[in-house]
This record gives C-alpha cells, structure tokens and sequence, in this order.
DNA sequence: TGTAAGTATCTACGCATGTCGATGTCTGGT
DNA sequence: ACCAGACATCGACATGCGTAGATACTTACA
C-alpha cells in the first residue's frame, strides 16, 4: 500500500472512528432502503441535535453517506461505493493476512 | 449496533485511521510471516524515530499488533484476531449493507 | 567495564476534534 | 404574513493527537 492509497482511504476510517458516527452509520444501514433521516437518528443520543447534524456533515463530507432534503426532513443513504472500499480493504485489498503467513497465534 | 460494540470497534478504527499507521499495518502484513522489526519500517517513513515508535505503540495498545524482542531489535506481528474483526465488521457484521437494499445508485 | 546501536519513554508544543448554546435557514401550515 | 418545526451553521471551549528533541533502557560486543 503506497502513501497516496492510505491517504485516499484514511478520511473514510477518521470518519469511522467515532463511536457516534459508528453508531450512525449502523443505524442508516440497519433502516428501510439504508436511509433514515435525523429525526430517526438523534433520539438514539444523548447528544444536542447540533452535534449529530455535525457527526452526520463529517459522514456526508467523507463519501460515507449521501444527502437529500424531502419537504421538511434531511434523509441521509449509505453509500454503497463506500462501503465496499471498507469490506475491499480488509479481504482483498493492501489489509488483509497473507495465506500462508503463520504469526503468533495463527494457530495452524 | 449496540453502543457497546461500537465502543468495542472503535479504538481498532481509531488505530488505523491515521496514514502513517495504515501504511505500518500494511507494511508489516507484507513482511514474511506477517512480522516486521523496527528497523524494517522506519526508513519507509520520513518521520524520526519516537514517532515511529509512538505509532507502532498505539498499534500494539489497541491489539492489531504483538510485541516480541529478539536481541537488539523489536518484531511487530499482525494478530489475526483483529484483522478478522475488521473484515466482520464491514462484511457479515453491523456495517454492511442489507442485501435487497436500493439506495442512491446502488444500480441493482 | 565500556561503548555502540536499536528501541522506548518523557516532555512539550501546535493543531485537530467533539461538544454545546445561540442563531440562521428553509419548509409547511394557519 | 406569521408562526412553528427540522436541520444547519457559527463561535467558543476543553480535550485529544501527531510530532520532535532529549533522555533512558537494553542488548551485543570488544
């Protein structure tokens, strides 16, 4: 994995790595068609409704999530592009253990 | 996604979510047998030497990386374990997205 | 014992980030 | 036109994090 990759996926594992946001992204995937809007989501925190609007900026702003304004709501979807980078890097991709490596524990 | 879990994944995320010990973890799971010493990783990076230590620390501290001191240098091995906890995660776990799912573009 | 090399720890500094209160913006209804 | 509700933005604060220099620790070797 060269420099340019992990700087091309870090902002979506920054994204991730907030138990906030974590939670927010299972909740839109766990929800009809992977959308919910903020309604849905805020009563889960104990949170001010600025913060969870910021939590959900940082996942818009990272690709993670897409946005769209119906009448008076804001319904965020999940990306699903997104996601399979995540599921890409850690089976396939530059994350993920050689076969036949055999490091402490690996317990043939 | 219970809270709970969430707290469980996030300090892994956390770990990786900076470029430098992204590029670490892939380096070493490159190495043979998944293990690297220090001195294999350090001149990859133009950063001095306690920051290297410092980043393969957080790695060892939040369970992504062994420890194990051979003479002089000091063997940093991939724990199976997370890497398949991560892989989880993003593929039968809580951050997948349902199968008949449609969302924006999800061109079935 | 002394010295050199590999690695970790300590301290400090600047920047990023999570949070909230106050306020702004947009939409729907009266 | 006015009001109420949903959501975003702004400003400020406390905390966390990445980094480096100085230093300590450990091992190998002469």
């Amino acid at each position: 994995m060269t420099a340019d990759q992990a700087a091309q996926v870090v902002p979506l594992l920054k994204a991730l790595a907030d138990p906030v946001r974590l939670r927010l992204m299972s909740m839109v995937l766990s929800h009809e068609n992977a959308e919910a809007c903020v309604c849905d989501l805020q009563p889960a925190f104990d949170l001010s409704q600025p913060t969870i609007s910021h939590h959900l900026k940082v996942l818009h702003e990272s690709g993670l999530l897409n946005r769209e304004k119906r009448g008076v709501w804001v319904y965020y979807q999940a990306r699903p592009e997104a996601m399979e980078a995540m599921a890409t890097l850690f089976t396939t991709a530059g994350l993920s253990l050689p076969e036949g490596a055999q490091p402490v524990g690996a317990g043939a």
